[in-house]
DNA sequence: CCTATCTCCTGTAGGC
DNA sequence: TGCCTACAGGAGATAG
């Protein structure tokens, strides 16, 4: 699922390939996507040009010259990519951005979950943005706000880590990941951690949303995360637990778990995590 | 305030 | 082989 680092690929692609361009034309099969309806929002960007992209925890946001700017929310496996304008249609395309240069940003998502949003200005995104934690690689985001945070929760830690709330862009995949490779069982209670424990926890956050980034997010078999370009992210292939279930652990060999955790398919290794 | 459960949706996997 | 059901899951809504 796209988590922080597939989005921030995302957008970097995005950046690469559609800045400067105008929006001539929109093509969408599934109103209940489009917020906060069709018609204001393909109103509201026909004809105006995409000055910059940007993101804010999974969403990514593209700012255009009019002063709107319009947000996705990928939700589980949503896709956002630029191709030439083909009749081939995709069977999962939601909604399609025709610019002025041949080619398309195409939306794709097969469950319709995700949805894209015009909002009519900055202080629209401001309330967004408000609902939600710090970025990771901001200086809000310090050890001091983390503990406080997890201090504060009864529920289980890897509950809160995905909570976009407390913190931005963290989702299953990395705070499986991180939790490996804090030694922490992700099913503690938040509150129930040591100072070491959460300083742990806390460097291997950033670590592996890093190593996420470097590369390129992670495309499991059926999550189905593309970059802009269409291209796999590679990430999957240094996955220590997420998706291992009955493999050795690359510690001690014992055997994945696979569990749930409100809902949530959840990996853990019970030798090295406590 | 806090936490748990339900809901949206559709492809895939598993049972028979 | 094919039909049927259960299941996955981000995040907002709802319930307790």
């Amino acid at each position: 699922m796209p988590e922080l680092p597939e989005i921030e690929t995302i957008r970097q692609g995005l950046e690469e390939r559609i800045v400067g361009l105008t929006i001539k034309e929109v093509v969408f099969n599934t109103p209940k996507m489009l917020l906060p309806d069709p018609e204001s929002l393909i109103s509201g960007i026909k004809g105006a040009k995409v000055i910059q992209v940007g993101r804010r925890a999974k969403m990514p946001l593209l700012f255009l010259d009019n002063g709107k700017i319009l947000v996705f929310h990928l939700k589980l496996n949503g896709q956002l990519l630029v191709r030439k304008v083909s009749k081939t249609k995709d069977r999962f395309v939601r909604v399609s951005f025709v610019f002025d240069n041949g080619e398309e940003l195409r939306f794709a998502e097969m469950r319709k979950f995700g949805w894209a949003k015009l909002l009519k200005n900055e202080a629209e995104l401001e309330e967004v943005t408000a609902r939600l934690g710090p970025e990771p690689f901001s200086k809000e985001f310090n050890f001091g706000y983390f503990q406080e945070k997890l201090s504060r929760s009864r529920r289980a830690i890897k509950i809160v880590l995905m909570d976009q709330k407390e913190f931005a862009g963290i989702g299953n995949i990395y705070a499986t990941e991180a939790l490996f490779y804090a030694g922490i069982d992700p099913r503690r209670p938040a509150n129930s951690l040591s100072e070491d424990e959460s300083d742990r926890l806390y460097q291997k956050v950033l670590w592996v949303l890093k190593q996420g980034l470097k590369y390129q997010g992670t495309t499991d078999r059926d999550l189905a995360y593309l970059q802009v370009s269409g291209e796999p992210g590679r990430f999957q292939e240094h996955l220590a637990v997420y998706g291992r279930e009955g493999k050795p652990c690359l510690r001690c060999g014992e055997p994945i778990r696979k569990i749930k955790i409100s809902g949530r398919g959840t990996y853990f290794c019970s030798q090295c995590q406590k």
